[in-house]
DNA sequence: TAATCGTGGCG
DNA sequence: TCGCCAAGATT
């Protein structure tokens, strides 16, 4: 996309070359005196650098830090990763979110081994055709560990680029992206592509912020139209989030003779795919009056109806018979991107005698001692420290 | 294209 | 408390 098209479809009049080479120098130097030092600017070894712009997706650099470190002493090299168990690789993702990064990085790392002979690919084409590489990542991986005069088009570059130039378009709409990426094809300097990728972001990340944003203070500011023209706050454009949608559930705890727990295996694809938790029962699966009964407000007892409906569900679905508590022994809300759970901790007993090894197949009695062997999402964590607290007094 | 996919922090 | 947002990719 040229000049002219900026100009004539987007409205976006962008600067002679003089003035983009004004541009590059400020953000260079800028860079080379304020950058920050992060774990992952000591290399330029594509594999590290894979590893920390995959976590980097949607995650902040302080969260990723730590996965970042533990991830290459577990996995140091491409053919570590390729010849990984999938639950192991989970496990050190435990509490990062957004697992199916993870499992990508998996079928990348064995594309890397297979595909290119364990050696990285060096171009854009070669980085795209690995699972979990897009636009952004490829862009970062090739710009700085291959000198690729490529730009990468983050959230960051994009609200710099918004306000740089007054772009009256949505940046939550996919279809605005290849706009930014055009723009930002035009000012990246062609001699430290991955350092001005890297200092634009961190512009974005300690100055040019969503919030509190303060355009007196950036190093950029006199390129900034709507610094100039007093119109910042109106940028980015961004469309509203919707919000997530409700769901209930009832977390079923069964305890066996030898205190260990029955646990179940997520399916191997969607929200929280292959992780372990609690049964839970979508108060959905009970019948009209017992959900509508369960969804609005906070309860505290089942009654017997609903008990009743529970204990059908357990035999017909692990295989066991027991008896339900009436009592509700505590609550946890949980918040994920799209969806909010709100679950309530349900104690059932196994009834005298109970046979025990005829659950599913995606199911498990555990030890609270085995317990660091599994991998939790952040949900089934909560719900385990509800119920200590619940069942300490 | 719009929805899906986690978690933690902040105003 | 709630909505927003963070170095996005996939379908």
């Amino acid at each position: 996309m040229d000049k002219q098209q900026l100009k004539d479809d987007y409205g976006v009049e962008l600067w002679d070359q003089d003035r983009i080479q004004a541009f590059r120098e400020t953000v260079l130097s800028w860079y080379d005196a304020h950058k920050r030092e992060l774990p992952w600017r000591e290399t330029r070894d594509p594999y590290k650098i894979w590893i920390s712009e995959i976590m980097l997706q949607q995650t902040q650099v302080k969260t990723v830090i730590p996965y970042y470190k533990r991830f290459l002493e577990t996995f140091p090299t491409v053919e570590d990763l390729a010849d990984a168990y999938e639950d192991d690789l989970l496990k050190v993702w435990e509490g990062l979110g957004y697992y199916s990064r993870a499992r990508n990085m998996h079928t990348a790392a064995q594309q890397v081994v297979q595909e290119f002979g364990g050696v990285f690919p060096s171009n854009m084409k070669g980085l795209k055709s690995l699972r979990g590489i897009g636009p952004y990542t490829a862009g970062a991986i090739g710009s700085i560990c291959f000198g690729l005069v490529e730009p990468a088009v983050d959230g960051n570059l994009m609200r710099v680029i918004a306000r740089l130039f007054e772009v009256d378009l949505d940046v939550k709409q996919a279809k605005n992206r290849k706009v930014f990426q055009a723009i930002a094809e035009h000012l990246i300097d062609p001699d430290r592509p991955g350092d001005f990728n890297q200092a634009l972001m961190d512009i974005g990340a300690t100055i040019c912020t969503p919030k509190n944003y303060h355009p007196e203070r950036s190093p950029l500011k006199e390129f900034n139209s709507s610094y100039v023209n007093k119109t910042w706050e109106y940028y980015p454009v961004t469309s509203k989030n919707k919000p997530p949608t409700p769901y209930t559930y009832l977390a079923i705890i069964v305890r066996d003779a030898e205190g260990q727990y029955l646990m179940e295996k997520r399916p191997n694809e969607g929200l929280l795919s292959n992780m372990w938790t609690y049964p839970l029962i979508d108060v959905k699966d009970l019948d009209e009056t017992g959900w509508r009964a369960v969804q609005p407000t906070a309860i505290e007892h089942l009654d017997d109806e609903m008990s009743g409906q529970v204990e059908h569900i357990m035999a017909d679905r692990y295989n066991l018979p027991l008896t339900i508590r009436p009592q509700v022994d505590g609550d946890v809300v949980h918040v994920f991107s799209h969806q909010k759970w709100t679950l309530y901790l349900i104690v059932a007993d196994l009834q005298v005698e109970a046979v025990t090894d005829n659950i599913p197949d995606n199911c498990q009695w555990i030890a609270p001692d085995e317990f660091s062997q599994y991998t939790f999402p952040v949900v089934q964590q909560k719900l385990v420290t509800a119920y200590r607290e619940q069942t300490l007094f």
